[in-house]
DNA sequence: GACATTAAACTACCGCGGTAGTACTATAGC
DNA sequence: GCTATAGTACTACCGCGGTAGTTTAATGTC
């Protein structure tokens, strides 16, 4: 039902954490935001809240802490995001972002040849 | 200089009509929105102000009336937009934005071949 | 038991996209 | 010349991402 989890950057980075650690409470996410970003702990929490109230996270209480964890995946998340961007920019043409992409300096000529490889493996794997 | 012109819904439907027309009054563009959006002339009046304070268009005065033009192409707000969806979800990975691209349903098997051709010539090109 | 610490709750504020009403002003029409 | 109209200016408001201070409540410590 829930489509368009179309997330800002500090809930993101927020996200990351939680599918890599699974869970994790305000302080913990805090912690590990701090090193890259000086952020108060009361920012974390108040996205988070943001973040259970928009659907994207649930939480636990243990003591008195909580404990946080993500009800979409990262999957889920990048597919929105990825489609609300190709609808925004190229009419809803994937092809066409995948043009720019390959056309427009975003990918130099190695990684061509990886993404050769992967399309060759999707088709084969179409074939059944 | 001007780095990062990511620009909402409606701002890129107005620069649509400016990058097709080359240049257009408030009214022209309002009414072109009118068919599919039904937005008040002040709206978009007020979005233009905003547009030229962010720097994307400009505007002369003709008689009493504006005359906005665009000061940024089509491929560089595609270009910052796709940058910008690129380095928050995909860690700067270009690469993995196409292989989710091609991976996950977001390309048919028929466009698959398209984008074959797409890649051969932009090797041919970088060839010499 | 008094006090310090910690965690969450509440509230506020900024910027920006989006939306539009109201006020002002120059012009067109009669 | 006066009024209706067209066009811009000004102001306001909502939602949301982001940021954080202040307040309150629970817990740990001496």
């Amino acid at each position: 039902m829930k489509r368009s989890h179309s997330l800002g950057e500090l809930q993101l980075a927020i996200m990351r954490i939680l599918w890599q650690q699974g869970e994790a409470t305000v302080a913990e996410v805090h912690s590990l935001l701090l090193e890259e970003r000086g952020l108060a702990p009361t920012t974390v929490a108040t996205m988070l809240v943001k973040m259970e109230k928009k659907g994207v996270v649930v939480h636990r209480s243990e003591g008195r802490k909580f404990v946080y964890h993500p009800t979409v995946s990262e999957e889920q998340v990048r597919r929105s995001m990825v489609d609300e961007l190709t609808e925004r920019v190229f009419e809803g043409n994937a092809t066409a972002l995948v043009a720019h992409l390959v056309t427009e300096q975003e990918i130099d000529t190695d990684e061509l040849e990886r993404l050769k490889q992967l399309i060759r493996q999707h088709e084969e794997n179409e074939e059944r």
